[in-house]
DNA sequence: TGTGAATATCGAAATATAACGATATAAATA
DNA sequence: TATTTATATCGTTATATTTCGATATTCACA
């Protein structure tokens, strides 16, 4: 029995693609490495990025909408975190594809 | 000595997003998957993905820019094939979140 | 040398994405 | 209840990406 690596159909590379999508981006990927080991606010991750809160809601958005981010709200705050084992994969490749030299 | 998770600069997050933006893409998506055991031409890969050559042939040069994907010119073909073990992580990374049920 | 096949490149048009200011909502608190 | 704080949403503008046809290049071989 020789395991014959199959390709993704046409539907599932399009949903690939988004998710990849939602990660190719400086600030989105500069989240998610901050998320890495802690949930954040968006207030807390915009300042961070040095942007502004708004846009980093929107990006935000974007990433739990792909299912890799989920949502706690705690009276006025909105803590995001990572939701996904696939992500922490791709920042740990990232990381060692870019580690600081 | 606890280790700290360092959060890659900003020149090395736009990098990073530069690599992650050339997977964002179903074709080149496809391209990646039927590269993952072997090399194809510029042809074969166009006829297997439904397209024009000259378009695999742009999607090709811009996976190769970012350093994934390397070529071998023999005669009047080209065979690219993936250079870089990150993308292979990648692949397995969408293969497992994505797998056909 | 001339012709066809394979690949690459170019500029323009179509499409998608990002960022912005303005505004809305919802919770905390004065 | 009025105000402030935190977050979210909307429509527009700016920018980037993708696709296309046309054309160029490079090699094989008659």
């Amino acid at each position: 029995m020789v395991s014959i690596p199959t390709l993704p159909n046409d539907r599932l590379l399009g949903q690939a693609a988004e998710c990849l999508r939602a990660l190719a981006h400086p600030v989105r990927l500069k989240i998610l490495f901050l998320l890495e080991s802690n949930r954040w606010t968006v207030g807390k991750l915009a300042e961070a990025c040095s942007i502004r809160s708004h846009v980093a809601s929107e990006h935000l958005r974007l990433m739990q909408r792909c299912g890799m981010l989920s949502v706690e709200k705690e009276g006025q705050k909105t803590y995001y975190q990572i939701c996904e084992s696939q992500v922490h994969a791709i920042l740990a490749c990232m990381r060692e594809k870019f580690s600081q030299s």
